[in-house]
DNA sequence: GCATGCGATTAACCTCGATCATGACGATTC
DNA sequence: GAATCGTCATGATCGAGGTTAATCGCATGC
């Protein structure tokens, strides 16, 4: 079925077969998507959400003149952009990274469904905060890690989430994105990126090569993150 | 009424009386707390909610030993751990900046209110989205706004949050944060917010001291995060 | 065959902001 | 009144990472 990889088991939180075969009837029509094109922009007014089931999706803000920083990125069985649903605008825009397949669907199925079925509008609102969560994480990652750990931390936390819809073995895996989507993704520049990932490479950490991630020493990788950061206040200050 | 700011007109959505009445009848108690008390920790399991009616409260991701990062301010009429209903589990920490009055609302009395209120419940998912729209924002901040740009960009969000709340006129509010928890929001050290903020005041632009805010120029402190920040591509790089 | 374009790579240069250190000022507490 | 603490302030130093620019490999199209 083509949300059977939505809210699989996250934090104990799953779909009932009933459930599921409720939303598996709200989605109108499916359709594939080339890579890099986008599905909706900031300011739209939509009436109508997006479920992944193939490919990778983000979801970026643009200044003009191309200074963009990704917010988000989708997986398979995500609900990319559910949050339209109670917002109706987009503060941003939603785009393939790769070529992907799609469900649409429309808010009125939603509308029915938070009408009838309380339990699964909790659910669907649980999916909505668990990419506010990741938002979080990510804020962390970029106020308080430097490049290498930022980097590291990214490819750590893809992996988690790649293993969690069964697409990462935990030792690699394809997302498609170029050493550029990185740095929109981290915050840096794609020349700082490359060096990140020479270093990377040269300490037998991970490589990344044509959208692909190797990871060669898991556990080293991922103390990275916690070695490589600021410090905000003197260090004298302990809490 | 305690919950008198609460969705007070966000793009276009308010209660209507009766469901404001009933959000207020979901309150359990209210209490007053001190400056910086922790109301809930990362981890723990909530089986209720933080309405903050008066003063300042923040979330925040803590590492071991002090590295903080604040990943969203809470301002009186947010719904401050709203989330912590469908997620039950915090991945951070909630505390008060300020001398704070709180309402509790049980997630029991919410289990109520989506049993019965499918529209409230909607206005209620969709606080919980604005806050994931604000982490957004915030994403940009960090990984495209260089120091300067970051400090501007949150002084001018927070004077129109404050607008909102009525708790600003435009030219000076008062917020009762230090230069330290400045530099936690913005992944600064405190030491580089004390010459940003020294150089903002040197500008003509804005002063901040004792925690208050005071616009001198707004126009042109609105115009400082479009000025400074990264290029992530080349400037060939046209999209 | 050549042109075009994207992505990865690398070098040279220099700026922003972290780090370290020190001190002033006011509000406490003893 | 002295000691302590929190906050603000400022200088000196230096390194991470931005900026610019050039090159290379590879794919695609004509």
């Amino acid at each position: 079925m083509l949300t059977d990889r939505f809210l699989r088991d996250r934090r104990g939180v799953s779909l009932d077969a009933g459930e599921r075969a409720r939303l598996e009837a709200a989605i109108s029509t499916t359709s594939t998507v080339e890579a890099r094109k986008i599905i909706a922009r900031a300011g739209q007014w939509l009436d109508q959400s997006t479920l992944l089931v193939e490919g990778i999706m983000s979801r970026y803000l643009d200044d003009r003149d191309g200074l963009r920083q990704l917010v988000a990125i989708h997986l398979p069985g995500d609900f990319v952009d559910l949050h339209a649903y109670p917002l109706k605008h987009l503060d941003h825009d939603v785009g393939t990274m790769t070529p992907a397949t799609i469900a649409i669907v429309p808010h009125v199925e939603l509308d029915a469904i938070t009408e009838e079925m309380p339990e699964l509008t909790r659910k669907l609102w649980f999916a909505t905060l668990l990419d506010a969560a990741i938002h979080r994480a990510w804020l962390f990652r970029l106020g308080r890690l430097d490049a290498i750990g930022r980097v590291a931390h990214f490819f750590c936390e893809t992996n988690v989430r790649l293993q969690s819809a069964g697409l990462s073995d935990g030792r690699q895996f394809t997302l498609g994105l170029t050493q550029a989507d990185v740095a929109e993704i981290c915050g840096l520049t794609t020349v700082h990126v490359n060096r990140v990932v020479r270093h990377l490479r040269e300490e037998g950490l991970c490589t990344f090569r044509n959208g692909k991630v190797e990871i060669l020493d898991a556990a080293k990788l991922a103390t990275i993150p916690h070695l490589r950061r600021f410090q905000t206040r003197g260090p004298a200050d302990d809490r």
